[in-house]
DNA sequence: TCCTTATTCAGACTGAGTCTTAATAAGGAA
DNA sequence: TTCCTTATTAAGACTCAGTCTGAATAAGGA
């Protein structure tokens, strides 16, 4: 029997002494699958239109344990909503949001990234994510 | 007679063709006063504490007016709230936030600044703010 | 001084995120 | 396997940052 896709997120789990439910194992599931970037009623939706039960709360207490399991990380944050992003897709990135048409354009830089580990260093400080985003207005909202 | 404080602020508003108001200028003089980080209601309220009568929407339409005036910068958000500071007491920095006991450290690197320009540049983005924000857990709450 | 219209105020509204409570189920002990 | 403890879940109420509406006010040009 193949070594199961939930089987890193399960050992992740009982690491924490946290218990290895059908819930967190199907929403391991359903998020892996997602593309984009998705903030949580969006995923909601999206994942009771894939028929995927799960509730709202649910999704929101089980956040903190989808990001210290590094399965989403956190892409940006609008006026009203924080929006997420399946982890094992791609690499690690930052994000330019427009805030007049919303959309997103990310970006890497690993000179900038090494600088910030040199600054928690600095000051002490263990840092579990970051949030960088450039906002302002993109080249054809200009136009 | 000497020149006014807000005279700067006062320019700003007829360049951009916003009327000069009694309460716009008041607002200004009262946050620009202000030191630290605050939220919409924490300074609202400060600012009735020391006498100054401004209504919590009027800070919120305003909001964009004292970003693009220079007068304030976003300085980071929480899960709940967006922080601000006033720009004229210091220079540009960004942030270091204990999801544990809220405290915030500021740090400002000028090689990150100068390479978020690039950035911007190669995609042809106008930037009016950033927000890059280091999320973790600071020293002492680690002990 | 008058008129147009941006701005203000009060208060209602929206919705992201949190909390409460009772029902359920994971997992250890026997 | 069976039982027991307790973490987790679902439903839905709640909080409050941020937005919107509509009527009253005042800036500033004619
Ligand atoms: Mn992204
Ligand atoms: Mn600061
Ligand atoms: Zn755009
Ligand atoms: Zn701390």
């Amino acid at each position: 029997m193949p070594k199961k896709k939930n089987g890193h997120f399960s050992d992740f789990l009982k690491r924490k002494s946290l218990r290895v439910t059908g819930e967190r194992l199907r929403l391991f599931e359903g998020v892996s699958r997602q593309r984009g970037h998705f903030n949580v009623d969006g995923l909601v939706r999206r994942l009771h239109e894939q028929g995927l039960r799960v509730s709202r709360d649910m999704v929101y207490r089980n956040l903190p344990v989808l990001l210290e399991a590094g399965v989403i990380e956190q892409s940006f944050k609008t006026n009203r909503d924080t929006f997420y992003e399946a982890a094992a897709r791609k690499k690690h990135h930052d994000h330019l949001y427009c805030r007049t048409c919303n959309r997103v354009v990310e970006f890497s830089d690993p000179v900038i990234e090494e600088l910030q580990k040199k600054i928690a260093e600095r000051f002490d400080f263990k840092v579990e994510f970051h949030c960088h985003q450039l906002v302002g207005v993109c080249k054809k909202c200009r136009k």
